[in-house]
DNA sequence: AAACTACTTGGCGGATTCGCCAAATAGTTT
DNA sequence: AAACTATTTGGCGAATCCGCCAAGTAGTTT
């Protein structure tokens, strides 16, 4: 395996991380409907602050989301475009595997 | 959150967990083009047999690949239909991140 | 059945993840 | 500046992940 492809792998290995825990999922789905503050997030979440704040720190590492600062609050957006789709593909991987299990 | 959200939540995590693995990733690429063997998997990842074999039976637990056993060999195949796509959307994911540092 | 190949499982050490608490930082109000 | 709100950071313990080695299992060949 060339250096190339390697990192290729990495790069959407770092970003499929990022993305698989329940908390952050909710969260990015959230944001597709527009700019969140962490105080609206940690309420949907429902865990700590210092939580809820973490897991947007990761999603921001990953370039997944960015953070803007407006007074008291900071307010997270996504930073691309296709979570959407992404995600109506993760839910037909689910589908398949129902089904299988079904047969 | 209600119980029906979070278990969609939490089926979508387990499912981009077991892909967050650029060793993984490479096999279920691999895997799209026809099912291969564990061999065959273990040449191009280039790790111990029983680390390549560990790795497949996380795919498999997350239902995203099968395996049948033929002779001596054991044969895995993916479950599922839309990886490819699903693949496409994260490198898109992977160009804005990359976009968006440059500026 | 003994030797051989292909694969899986057990287990260990090191690294990473996760959630909470406590403490620090940043901006606002009084 | 003191008090207050919103958020981040540090750190701890529990859990999970990762890769290797050793040992076990399954089928094939001799």
């Amino acid at each position: 395996m060339d250096a190339k492809t390697r990192q290729r792998l990495e790069g959407r290995a770092r970003v499929l991380k990022a993305l698989a825990h329940p908390s952050r999922l909710l969260m990015v789905e959230q944001l597709e409907r527009g700019e969140r503050c962490v105080c609206e997030l940690q309420e949907m979440v429902g865990a700590d602050m210092s939580t809820v704040s973490k897991h947007l720190a990761v999603l921001k590492r990953a370039g997944i989301v960015a953070d803007e600062r407006r007074g008291v609050q900071v307010y997270y957006r996504l930073t691309m475009p296709c979570v959407t789709r992404f995600f109506d593909c993760v839910g037909e991987v689910l589908v398949s595997i129902k089904k299988g299990k079904k047969r």
